[in-house]
DNA sequence: GTTAATTGAAAATTGATCTTTTCATCAGAG
DNA sequence: CTCTGATGAAAAGATCAATTTTCAATTAAC
C-alpha cells in the first residue's frame, strides 16, 4: 500500500548488485545503464504517459546519454516492452507464488488467494497497474504481441484452476471462457484505474472474485 | 459476411443525400468533404493503422486538399473520434433494434438475440472489429473517454437484460458484473481478430453465447 | 607516461510530419 | 462583364523528435 513513489520496479531482485560504488567492466557499466533507464522508462510512461516522453527526456531522468542510449540498440518501444514484461513478470510471479503457498487440495481457497495476490500486484503502486493497462496498449503489434503473451500465460493459470476445481466441467483447452475472464479483469482494472476518487483496492477485489464466484458457480451447474 | 471491401461506413443512412452531381452550398460541400474523410479514415486506419497515416495521404485519399482539412478544424485524432462513434453507433443500433424486435416476454431468446447482433456488427466487416478494438485504442485520454462511454452504454444494456431475466439476482447498479462482461466480450473479439487462420464468425458467437450461459447459471444459484 | 578506449555534454544532422500560404483557375452574384 | 469567394495543386515554413557526430575530459591499459 505504501510504495507508491519508489520509483523501483520489484521484479528484479537479484542479478545487478553491484557491491562498492563505482562501475566494474564496461559490460556491468551498459547493464546499469540499462537498468536505469527502465526504472526511468517506468517512471515517466506512467507519469507523463508513453507518448508524451522524448527519449533525451527519458535519457536525462535516467543519467545516460542520448549517445550510449543508441549505442544500446534501445529504442522507446523497446523500453517499453522492457518495463511491460517486468511489470507483468512481477504479477505472475506474485500469483505463482500464492498459488505454490496455497494448499494443494482446499481448492476452494486457492482461487481467492490467486486473485488477492494478482489485484495486490497490479494496486499496491498504482503505476503497475497504469503501465500495463493503459500506457503500453496500442503502441505497435510486437508489443500488442507481448500483451497476447501475458493474457495466455493467466489464462493458462485460470483454465488449471478451474479444472482443478471442476475436473468434469467443459472447461477444456479449447473453451475461450479463461480468454474472456483475462478480459474481464481487465476491463475491472481499467474502470477501477478510471474511477475518480480512486476506490480502494479492496473494492477491485470484491469485484473479481464475485465474477468468480458467479462463473465457478455457472460452471458446476 | 459480404461486403468487406465496401469502403463505406454503414451508420449514417440517410442525411448527406445530394441528390443530382455537384455540391449545392458551401456548408454541404463541406460536409460531403467530413464524409469522405471519415470514409477514408475508416479505410485507411484498418489498413495501415491509425499510427502509419499521414495526414496528406488521408486527404488524398478523401480528395479533400490538406488547407480543407485544417480549415475544417480537422485533425487525426479528432477523426478517429469520429470514426469511432460511427462504429460503435453502428454496433449499438445492431443490439437495440435486435432487442426491441425481440419477444417481451421470452426472456431466455432476447440475450442470444443481442448477442448475434452484437457479434455481427463487429464481423461482418473485420474492419469493424479492428477500429473499435485495435486501432482507437491508446491514442488519447479523449479516445478513452470515448471507449469507456461506448462501454458504458453496453454495460447498461446487459445490466437491464440481466435484471429482466434474473429481478432477483444481486445485479444491482453498483455491480462490476456488467464491467466485467463487457470487458470479456472485447477480449474474446480480440483474441478472435488475432487467431490465424481467422475463424468464422460463429466462433465468437459460441465463445460469447458460452459466456453468457455460465454467468446466468451462476446468478440463477 | 603515453596511448587507446570510454565518457558526458552538447551541437549538428536528418527525416518526417504538420500547418500555413501562395497562386492560378473557376463559378456565381450583381 | 467584373468582382468576390471558393477551389485544387503545390510550395514553403515550422516543428518536433530521432539519430549521429564532435570535442574535451577522464579512465584504463601497457
Amino acid at each position: 500500500m505504501t510504495a507508491k513513489k519508489s520509483g523501483r520496479l520489484d521484479l528484479p531482485p537479484g542479478d545487478l548488485g553491484r557491491a562498492d560504488g563505482r562501475p566494474a567492466t564496461k559490460e556491468a557499466r551498459d547493464r546499469e545503464r540499462v537498468e536505469r533507464l527502465t526504472v526511468a522508462a517506468f517512471d515517466l510512461f506512467t507519469q507523463r504517459g508513453y507518448h508524451n516522453t522524448p527519449i533525451d527526456v527519458l535519457c536525462t531522468a535516467a543519467n545516460v546519454s542520448t549517445r550510449d542510449f543508441y549505442k544500446l540498440g534501445k529504442t522507446r518501444e523497446k523500453l517499453m516492452a522492457l518495463v511491460y514484461r517486468r511489470v507483468t513478470r512481477y504479477a505472475e510471479l506474485c500469483v505463482l507464488r500464492a498459488l505454490a503457498d496455497a494448499p494443494e487440495n482446499d481448492s476452494t481457497q486457492r482461487i481467492p488467494l490467486a486473485i488477492e495476490a494478482w489485484v495486490h500486484a497490479y494496486t499496491h503502486d498504482e503505476r503497475y497497474a497504469r503501465l500495463a493497462y493503459l500506457e503500453s496498449v496500442g503502441i505497435s503489434d510486437e508489443l500488442e504481441a507481448l500483451r497476447t503473451e501475458a493474457h495466455e500465460v493467466f489464462s493458462k493459470v485460470i483454465r488449471d484452476e478451474i479444472l482443478r476445481l471442476l475436473p468434469d466441467s467443459d472447461v477444456t483447452l479449447e473453451s475461450k471462457l479463461p480468454v474472456a475472464l483475462v478480459g474481464a479483469c481487465n476491463e475491472l482494472t481499467r474502470d477501477w484505474l478510471a474511477t475518480k476518487p480512486r476506490p480502494p483496492a479492496k473494492a477491485l477485489e470484491d469485484a473479481v472474485k464475485n465474477l468468480y464466484d458467479v462463473v465457478l458457480h455457472g460452471l458446476r451447474a
